[in-house]
DNA sequence: AAATAGCACTCGGGTGGTTTGAGTGCTAAC
DNA sequence: GTTAGCACTCAAACCACCCGAGTGCTATTT
């Protein structure tokens, strides 16, 4: 790919900067006039032939402005906000409400999701915090009532499952407390694996009991994440050339089935360094419905120990410059979260 | 308000189904043509004037077919479709689904909403089981790490609640158990109110923890109704009439504020009747954001126990035929859920 | 009296042609 | 290399027209 020279470089992005902000194809008056350039317009012509040419921009129609194209995204990005820091105010704002939150992760979750959509303009995604390799660090077996059993599972890292069990037979609370700390003992700090070739000796009740663990175990194993957060839907219609038609309608689409939404959050958070923010244009990698949109995605947390993806989906011509220092913002701030109230403290 | 004659009466949910159906208003010719009426299209036109009149159809413009008003809706809900019946092969398919399900209360509600998306082509929702009245049953104190303590309050009515809990000084796990131990001997089946006016002897480290628990069970108390899931958002766009422009948009809008959304189902369902199903056309009593919107509600569970609420927001022209037995239905088999493992048994 | 045939009338929506103007690419002059 | 000038393009807005579905009314039939 050719260099490009620096007053191409400034066209572009002020093109594309003046596109993501008024939606309407650049045309050279526009832009001399609007940014007090001191060149004429047929010079900015002239550079546009040579940006369309490498692939940076686009017209509509033949006597249309420019519009970006995804490369013109890319080079946005890759240029410019990638790096960029949110303002110290509206850090303070967010760092704000999250301190006047409740300490649950319902909350912040919540929380995280619209900060993002309302700083973005577009629709946000939070996974909740997920452990990476479950080790049980206590179990405990409380009696509600009749055969129902409420089975609390603490796993190293912080995270906790609740699951009702239904056992053949009632029993009283003294012999759950009892099989309970028997189950404790022998499987405290053990992967479902390690547990599964294990071999102890159990009575009947017991071992129905580690059945359903072990059921429950595998389960959380293989729950690829939690729940996925969302807000700023209606951002959504606001976007003028979406709000009819299919587009905002795929979008949709893909929020309704939970989990494609899914693999696709995490196939491309996957990809992301920690402290990094992923910027998906266009749909790359062949997420067809995507074509029109843009992800901005990070991932928060101890990676290895316990994580989750949050993001951004809005439509290409997003105001990046705005959206990735939000996001790589509440990711750090979630990642603190996590830190301190999931990872085992170094005594 | 007038009576409707047979004839004007069958007329009536003729035009209304067949509007429901197409989306295009209904003339007199297509009537008699499409049903093989031996009346002819001056009579039904004469008729038509009439339920005009009487304020059930409506034209959009002189020359053009009829199409019902919010009156013409609400005459064929009350006419015909509240005491329908679900198709059994329908009912059983659905059941199946249930029967399938992890039993979790998440995988419930998720699948619920799945359900009732597909089957009324809408936006659906349902509210978690919420105890309407809290009385604890059981409190666990589990020491985690550091000075994070985990409790876990099982609610009578089968409500858990987990939270974490930050302590002034560390505490072992024999120290957690033992304050559990006395904390339960005293407050079980105790409302927080019961527990906030007894007065009891505790050391520095108990009332500490105590005074996190009343913190914890007022948040319960007042948290009124779990979370909301939906489902069908892309159905919304499917509908030719509101894909584009506001109306789609307040939709979306009111499903981000969480708070009004609940406020909204909260209050309908409240006049609703266990078994009955609630159907709001038109926004009715000044929800001026669903103008063009119609919900069917019901609610689930036992109520003044454990309960929650369930529906469908679309469009007026909506299938209620399919869609209120649906809701039923769906709520009849929450309730079943309900009763099985939440409700204390009789033992 | 109720139902129907007949008919004039209305008006939204589709069709096709014209105009407008923003924006271009090119060429020639600076 | 830059710029002024200019012919050219084409989407969108505008307009006039027509078409036909559907109406309400009246006169006629049952």
């Amino acid at each position: 790919m050719a260099e490009l020279s620096d007053r191409q470089r400034s066209i572009l992005l002020l093109v594309i900067r003046d596109y993501i902000e008024s939606g309407l194809p650049v045309g050279s008056a526009h832009l001399v006039e609007n940014y007090k350039l001191n060149i004429s317009t047929a010079t900015i012509r002239n550079e546009m032939v040579a940006l369309t040419e490498l692939g940076y921009l686009r017209q509509p129609h033949t006597s249309a402005g420019r519009v970006p194209t995804e490369e013109g995204y890319r080079f946005l990005v890759s240029q410019t906000t990638l790096q960029a820091e949110l303002p110290e105010p509206v850090q303070n704002t967010i760092l704000h409400q999250f301190h006047q939150s409740r300490p649950e992760v319902d909350q912040w979750m919540t929380l995280a999701a619209s900060v993002l959509a309302s700083h973005s303009q577009a629709i946000s995604l939070v996974t909740a915090p997920f452990a990476d390799r479950n080790r049980v660090k206590h179990i405990e077996l409380i009696s509600t009532q009749g055969r129902q059993v409420l089975m609390v599972m603490v796993m190293y890292g912080g995270a906790v499952n609740q699951q009702f069990l239904t056992i053949a037979e009632p029993v009283s609370q003294e012999k759950l407390s009892e099989v309970a700390q028997k189950v404790n003992i022998h499987f405290r700090g053990k992967t479902s694996e390690e547990i599964h070739h294990a071999n102890f000796h159990f009575d009947a009740l017991e071992s129905d009991i580690l059945h359903l663990i072990m059921v429950e175990l595998n389960r959380v194993d293989d729950k690829g994440g939690g729940h996925i957060y969302y807000d700023g839907l209606s951002n959504m219609m606001a976007v003028k050339d979406f709000s009819g038609s299919d587009d905002a309608a795929n979008a949709l689409r893909l929020l309704d089935e939970r989990t494609s939404l899914r693999e696709l959050i995490q196939s491309t958070a996957n990809n992301t360094g920690p402290g990094d923010v992923n910027v998906v244009i266009g749909g790359e990698g062949g997420w067809h419905e995507l074509k029109k949109y843009s992800m901005v995605l990070a991932r928060y947390g101890v990676p290895g120990y316990i994580s989750g993806t949050l993001g951004v989906l809005g439509p290409m011509r997003m105001a990046y410059s705005r959206t990735i220092p939000t996001v790589r913002y509440v990711a750090n701030i979630l990642s603190d979260i996590v830190l301190d109230n999931f990872i085992e403290q170094s005594n």
